[in-house]
DNA sequence: CGATTGACGTACG
DNA sequence: TCGTACGCCAATC
């Protein structure tokens, strides 16, 4: 699990998901690319989507689209929506939109990289 | 087992 | 600048 070699693309997604700092975003292709697959975005969607029965809890709702929008709030559980666990971090959303998004934008591969 | 879809992104017209 | 087409891989029908 802890080898790179094991670990499925999504198991991957998981992991950088959760090396997400709180109160900070990232996008579907930034995660896909930094993975290696530039295309493989939709991949990482369904990863989201596999993510509601992984463990420990994926922080899927600092995953937005490239535009910043909340493209995955729907599939979010009702109690607590998408949009109301960003506000509890402090990010400011408008119309399924992240405000400064741009600003809070954290980059895997600009991050991670360095490392 | 083959076809379609999906929480995306890029390329092209 | 806006709208459409394609690719990517896994899951579902």
């Amino acid at each position: 699990m802890l080898e790179p070699k094991n670990m499925s693309f999504y198991e991957q997604v998981y992991e950088v998901v959760r090396l997400i700092p709180n109160g900070r975003v990232c996008t579907y292709g930034a995660i896909a690319r930094f993975l290696g697959t530039g295309k493989s975005s939709r991949l990482v969607g369904w990863a989201m989507n596999n993510s509601h029965q992984v463990l420990p809890s994926v922080p899927a709702h600092r995953v937005v689209n490239r535009m910043g929008m909340l493209s995955g709030k729907a599939h979010f559980p009702p109690d607590y929506p998408m949009q109301q666990l960003l506000e509890q971090e402090g990010i400011q959303v408008l119309n399924d939109q992240v405000i400064d998004f741009n600003r809070l934008f954290w980059d895997p591969m600009k991050e991670l990289s360095i490392l």
